[in-house]
RNA sequence: GGCGCAUUCGUCUAGCGGCCUAGGACGCAUCCCUCUCAAGGAUGAGACCACGGGUUCGAAUCCCGUAUGCGCUACCA
């Protein structure tokens, strides 16, 4: 069993209803189910259970789409894609499934339900009164024909549902879960399809399982208690079972209760995206809740998850969804893995969105890349997620003129009004008149400014230096590097910032 | 209420009978570096392995109870 597990080519599948945008915790079950199949060389495919028709939502297909897409997770299989065993979207598969109700009512292992959702209410009622446990008293299994017949003539369609066998006890056998006995006796008479000729997700998933030839089924844990009935339905149909793993529950973060609800959490993967965080940050913490490589590493790639990933070690334990830790992943992969251009693109709507620059530049950004992309590179080292960026660099797209900070934060520790205009006066001088090669050079800069704080102002150190121009320049008392805006606004801009905060320290008397 | 699953630092986890006086990471604290803020480096606090019984020469690791958490209990998935 463990060595086929590993040697044979999975066929997996994310089946996800149309109701919105992927939520957090079910992507993360698409993302095990991804990985298995390209770890084993297999396939993944995609596939729509919209057999709910209450709760679809418009647009649902793309969103989710556009979610797998975003985190790097290609389909094989599925809508936009096609594939050996369509339709892959359930509503276009309802023969298939009624045809195979139908046989299992010839079988005798389903039979037609005649009950109102009335009667089923108050049977539910009653039980509760009766400190019964609720549920179906599975009445229609004794019904008479006369009763059929009248149900019938009141115009009533009528359900499928499963006969689950009265006596013993069935086993479930779970790759990550230990195994589960249940009586039989305790299980529902679940709704196979329903009166609107749709099948219940029991059926369509099982139906669909089989006839993809899908090697493994992995879903989230809520699936548990009911994988008891899948095994008795599975037998019914005489069809081997799938392997089945059964992923823990992404719950609350800390000091909140349940699972992970959108209440006070972001929970959608298109809410992270709009919050700046990177789609392979996001994979990276997704994969490592419920899943560990080994006991050390945090990092990993596409390839490396594809080559590293094995069910077998995914945790049975439900986990609390830390945003420390994505935040943590997420600036890791801003400041050590992507490039400064990958960076300075991704931030572009993310600037056009916080209004720094236009959407137009952001679609094509043109002789401004070079500004925007030094801009960006200012706060590499020091942003979390990309919707910081265009709040801490603003300041260098709009007019120095605009800039508003009080005078008094012009003059560092232990200095002086007096101190700190010398020092603005003295860079000013120095700015002006090297020539362009220094300028635009980092170490160059900071050498001949640490040359006048030393050898011509004799400052105490190189910060009280370097403190004026820095809040003359970003109109704030944290900002990025000093060489780095003095490059970036450029000589002109610059020295005309310098000026205005020399006049604003006049002002102060 | 019933049924089921789970239980290692605040959090994510390593551990699959002796290597554990329990390792790593996030967060936190202190220090170093330093032009502010970060980043980076170092150090530290933090878990009697939920509790109680067993089994065993030996248990975080196996078994049984209890507690707690979570899930399910629809003609939703």
């Amino acid at each position: 069993m463990t060595e086929e597990i590993t040697t044979r080519p999975a066929r997996t599948r994310y089946a996800p209803s149309p109701t919105g945008s992927p939520h957090i915790g079910n992507i993360r079950t698409a993302i095990f189910a991804y990985l298995w199949a390209r770890h084993t060389g297999g396939q993944f495919l995609l596939r729509i259970e919209d057999t709910d028709r209450k709760r679809l939502v418009e647009g649902s297909l793309e969103n989710i789409k556009d979610s797998l897409l975003w985190l790097g997770l290609d389909w094989d299989e599925g809508p936009g894609k096609g594939g050996p065993f369509g339709p892959y979207v359930q509503s276009e598969r309802l023969e298939l499934f009624q045809s195979v109700a139908k046989k299992m009512v010839e079988d005798g292992t389903a039979y037609y339900c005649y009950c109102t959702p009335e009667r089923l209410d108050a049977v539910n009622k009653a039980k509760q009164a009766a400190k019964q446990a609720p549920g179906y008293d599975r009445r229609c299994r004794t019904i008479t024909e006369a009763e059929k017949d009248a149900a019938l003539a009141s115009g009533l369609t009528p359900t499928v549902r499963f006969k689950v066998p009265l006596e013993g006890v069935t086993t479930f056998r779970d790759l990550v879960v230990k195994p589960l006995t249940v009586e039989n006796s305790t299980i529902q008479d679940a709704v196979l399809l329903k009166s609107d000729g749709y099948p219940t997700y029991h059926l369509a998933h099982i139906v669909d399982d089989h006839y993809m030839e899908i090697t493994h089924v992995i879903r989230a844990q809520e699936w548990l208690p009911s994988a008891p009935l899948h095994v008795m339905i599975y037998n019914a149909l005489g069809w081997t079972m799938p392997a089945f793993v059964h992923a823990p529950v992404i719950l609350n973060p800390p000091g909140q209760k349940g699972k992970l609800s959108k209440r006070d959490n972001a929970v959608s993967v298109s809410q992270y995206q709009e919050l700046g965080y990177l789609p392979e940050a996001l994979l990276n913490f997704l994969v490592l809740l419920g899943w560990s490589y080994d006991d050390h590493t945090e990092f990993f790639t596409m390839q490396e998850l594809i080559e590293k990933f094995d069910i077998r070690r995914i945790q049975p334990t439900p986990a609390k969804f830390n945003l420390d830790k994505l935040d943590w992943i997420n600036a890791h992969y801003i400041n050590h893995v992507l490039s400064v251009d990958d960076y300075a693109r991704r931030c572009l709507p993310f600037l056009a969105e916080s209004g720094v620059i236009s959407p137009e530049t952001a679609a094509d950004p043109g002789d401004k890349w070079e500004f925007i992309r030094a801009a960006c590179a200012l706060v590499k080292d020091k942003v979390k997620i990309l919707t910081e960026v265009p709040v801490e660099i603003d300041f260098l797209f709009k007019p120095g003129t605009d800039l508003q900070y009080p005078a008094t934060d012009l003059i560092g520790k232990n200095d002086t009004p007096a101190a700190a205009a010398q020092v603005l006066e003295e860079t000013i001088t120095y700015l002006r008149q090297i020539p362009n090669e220094t300028y635009n050079d980092r170490e160059a800069l900071l050498a001949g400014l640490s040359d006048i704080s030393e050898n011509k102002l004799h400052l105490k150190n190189r910060g009280l230096m370097l403190w004026p121009p820095r809040v003359a320049l970003s109109g704030r008392t944290k900002s990025p590097d000093l060489m780095g805006m003095i490059i970036t606004l450029g000589r002109d801009e610059t020295i005309a910032r310098l000026e205005q905060a020399r006049q604003n320290l006049a002002s102060l008397g």
